[in-house]
DNA sequence: TTGACAATAGAACGATCGTTCTATTACGCT
DNA sequence: AGCGTAATAGAACGATCGTTCTATTGTCAA
């Protein structure tokens, strides 16, 4: 019944732990964890992972889930023969929620309705993520209202002269003529296929 | 200089720190995160957001991030007149690292090559969450390896024949002969909009 | 069998944790 | 002005933190 530890499997241990209390343990804890019966052994093990880089400090030395392995293995165990996800960007990924969101404090999360964008990726059920006050560029996608009704357009913008477009045939370019209020431009699309 | 302290600008501090730090504050962090001299100020408050659910302990007595706020304000201020993201399913989601992976263990990332799925939403440069191991279903995107490369396809299954399709008409279907390596199945993607 | 090394146990330590207590200050209402 | 409540300060407390020490166990090679 005695697992053989290692340092993989220590570190899957903590990854599993974080996901499910969304914090560290505590060198407690982790007696249980890793199923030994002193602190000095886990102290033992986590300076094995400090020491190859696998684990990190804060300044304040409370322990800092680092990388890869803890909010999941980004680069875990791929097929042989496949081709490598192991890009830069990908490996530094430490989570979704820092990766797709650059100012939490201004985005919020919308579902989308209708097929307007479909042409750009973005179908009925998605979500986005808009952020607030951003300025947006030509060919943003962004959330506004048009005519007293909020839709998701291409954001056209020619001199003075704004267009809002959608990314489906089926729907006419809009030039508003009124007021053009602005929710947020869209950052980030996110779909989730349910089982 | 000493701007009103409320229980939102509190919990909104709490979700900055974590978010920065991927922990939750001790009492000392507090008094400055908060701007207050002592740590019973620092109780006070977070005595108030325990009180009101707006945050809770685990059965060990820290601090965990709580549904909304934390990781981001998913359903803050929205702009007036917006149409309602308040469904149940947004306002539960603590994390998308916990919306979108269901099998942590079992998932890793890729990143879309090509336009053999555009049909389906999913552009070159996207990301997209494999999930290893899980039975396809009709209908499902899977990863695959055909003819010795790997491809993004449809799975599409009629008795014991499976057929594997592009979401673009540019590419045929594909018959596998002989083998047929299904690395898994697409269960999320994600793109950003990089600024 | 012996020696070397890796891994663990157990105890002790100062530091810091979060809680609780008593006082003091700030502000609104009558 | 006087009063009551909300908010803060500051000090004290036991509990638990992570570190460090010494001692013991297990395993493998010589």
């Amino acid at each position: 019944m005695k697992t053989q530890r290692t340092t993989e499997t220590v570190e899957r241990d903590l990854g599993k732990f974080f996901r499910e209390k969304g914090r560290m343990p505590t060198y407690s804890e982790m007696m249980k964890l890793f199923g030994v019966r002193s602190k000095s052994a886990v102290h033992f093990w986590i300076r094995k992972l400090l020491d190859s880089g696998r684990l990190k400090k804060d300044d304040r030395g409370f322990l800092r889930p680092v990388n890869r392995s803890f909010f999941f293995p980004l680069v875990g165990e791929v097929p042989a023969g496949f081709p490598s996800p192991a890009e830069e960007e990908l490996r530094d990924i430490l989570s979704f929620d820092e990766y797709l969101v650059d100012r939490p404090e201004a985005s919020f999360v919308l579902r989308v309705r209708g097929d307007s964008m479909t042409g750009e990726g973005i179908k009925a059920g998605d979500l986005v993520i808009v952020e607030r006050g951003r300025e947006p560029r030509n060919g943003d996608v962004i959330v506004a209202e048009v005519d007293g009704e909020w839709t998701m357009k291409y954001f056209r913008k020619k001199g003075t002269d704004v267009t809002l477009e959608a990314a489906n045939p089926a729907y006419p370019p809009v030039r508003p003529r009124e007021e053009l209020r602005i929710a947020g431009v869209v950052t980030a699309v996110i779909r989730k296929y349910h089982r």
